[in-house]
DNA sequence: CCACTAACCTAATCACACC
DNA sequence: GGTGTGATTAGGTTAGTGG
């Protein structure tokens, strides 16, 4: 019986993506919003991947892990409670769990619905409910959370999949590296690649245990894999180096974004705003017109805790060119791997030097700019649907009402993150904020040309409107159980 | 050393497009 | 309605990070 759950084995001891480490203000607003909706549909994972500067799909295994983790203490914790001696505990073990039971009584759900319409699980999620079911495995979201919107299917055109399969015939298992090649010559996604990946393995089981290509490595039994630490073969090429640019550049940065313009602002000691024009969707799929993104990152004043990939750090070689301590005092929000999928220079990015560039990107319909609009994904909020792209209009006291609303329904959480909202929608309102927003939205990325620099900007927020801000965010993670 | 968690896996299932 | 296949989920493992 090989356990299923023992996963590629070998596979994976080759090159990862580099691990993402989330600075606390993101995980913050991951976790606000999971509390208000554990399963959060594509809009809004996309939302949230903009509000904080990573990737849609990382947002997406946020998510998982996060429901997994949950999931995992409180059976334990039950077990315990129970005088449950046995098993449990420590997270990995079990797989012994039967399976099978089919009783797919999918709760439909309406299809063009978006997520952000579920309504409210008037408690963010009973504790208890996700693991009600008996150890078998059941999807299927709990039934408090009407099925979100899913992503929007991706069409994988003929010539696409011919590439994907020949791929797969000589690597069933695809290191990240590998992955991301293959995203760019198809003009997909590393992501779908990911997925397509993933649906083929289990839908055309290997008949020889193993791959022309790689021996074992396919097999799903863990057998030692190929050394290879992740080291070279994670970062050895430098094609797929880090396409995805954090939000947050400074002026003088090495590396221009080449079609987004950027500003940007601050305030130095601690809270970093700042306007970005990016794509709304994946450059693979969209080139849509830029919107404008705001996010607020508050980060200690300090240098702070975690070590930044200040000076060495040999396995930290993703690390954005701007992560060190910034001579203006800023901390970049973020550190994380290769390829975001709208980053600005690979995906899909139609490579004339290259004489197997990425294939047509498969229509996709019209892509809609969205906004971010910082806030939960509330029940009866219809403002959650992306927007149409626009200057950046506040609506302040629209939203007010809304998060009145949502205030109204939902718990003790929301507060918090009313709160935080009610502070960006406050900055958002001045008006040198919103003259910023649109001169920046007014010009054109698409014929910028060069890369220009990014305009500065001024804002004011004041000392005690930061604070509060910071207060908000860091209050926000709430206790898990 | 250990807890936490991002990354990744399988298996099952949902959902949509196409016939 | 059946089929093919992309997307999502639960539950698991592996491995990097940080205390």
């Amino acid at each position: 019986m090989e356990a299923p759950g023992t996963s590629g084995g070998s596979a994976k001891a080759r090159g990862r993506r580099q691990r993402l480490v989330l600075e606390p203000s993101q995980t913050a607003i991951l976790q606000a919003s999971f509390e208000e909706n554990p399963y959060p549909g594509i809009s809004r994972r996309e939302e949230l991947a903009r509000a904080i500067g990573i990737p849609e799909d990382r947002v997406q295994v946020w998510f998982g892990n996060r429901r997994a983790s949950r999931s995992r203490k409180s059976r334990s914790a039950s077990a315990r409670a129970s005088g449950g001696g046995e098993a449990g505990e420590r997270q990995g073990q079990g797989q012994g769990q039967g399976q099978g039971q089919g009783q797919g009584q999918g709760q439909g759900q309406g299809q063009g619905q978006d997520e952000t319409q579920t309504q409210a699980p008037a408690q963010p999620e009973a504790p208890g409910r996700l693991d009600e079911p008996e150890r078998g495995r059941r999807r299927r979201p709990a039934d408090n959370f009407p099925a979100a919107a899913r992503r929007k299917r991706t069409r994988i055109t003929a010539p696409q999949v011919s590439l994907l399969a020949e791929a797969f015939e000589k690597d069933r298992y695809p290191d990240f590296q590998a992955k991301s090649e293959l995203a760019r010559r198809t003009g997909l996604d590393e992501s779908r690649v990911h997925i397509w990946f993933q649906n083929r393995r289990a839908r055309h089981p290997a008949q020889s245990p193993r791959a022309p290509g790689r021996p074992a490595a396919d097999s799903p039994t863990p057998g030692p894999p190929g050394p290879q630490p992740l080291g070279s073969s994670d970062r050895g090429s430098e094609q797929s180096q880090p396409a995805f640019l954090p939000l947050l550049l400074q002026p003088q940065a090495p590396c221009p974004p080449p079609d987004a313009a950027q500003g940007w602002v601050s305030r130095p000691p601690g809270l970093v705003l700042l306007l970005q024009a990016t794509p709304a969707l994946p450059v693979a799929r969209t080139g849509g017109a830029p919107a404008a993104v705001a996010l607020a990152v508050a980060t200690p004043p300090d240098p702070g805790p975690r070590a930044p990939a200040g000076g060495e750090a040999p396995s930290a070689p993703q690390t954005l060119p701007s992560s060190q301590p910034m001579a203006n005092g800023l901390a970049p929000p973020i550190r994380h791997s290769a390829t975001a999928p709208w980053g600005p220079r690979e995906p899909a990015q139609p490579d004339p030097s290259q004489a197997q560039g990425p294939l047509p990107p498969p229509q996709q319909g019209p892509a809609p700019c969205t906004q971010v609009p910082l806030a939960p994904d509330v029940p009866g909020r219809p403002a959650v649907q992306a927007q149409p792209c626009q200057p950046a209009q506040p609506e302040a006291q629209q939203r007010q009402e809304l998060a009145q609303q949502a205030h109204g329904s939902s718990g003790p959480l929301d507060q918090d993150y009313l709160e935080t909202l009610s502070l960006l929608e406050e900055f958002f309102s001045q008006a040198d904020v919103q003259e910023a927003a649109r001169a920046l939205l007014d010009a054109d990325p698409e014929e910028a040309g060069p890369p220009q620099p990014a305009p500065e900007l001024d804002l004011e927020l004041g000392e005690v409107d930061f604070q509060d801000l910071l207060e908000a965010l860091q209050d926000s993670p709430a206790p898990e159980v």
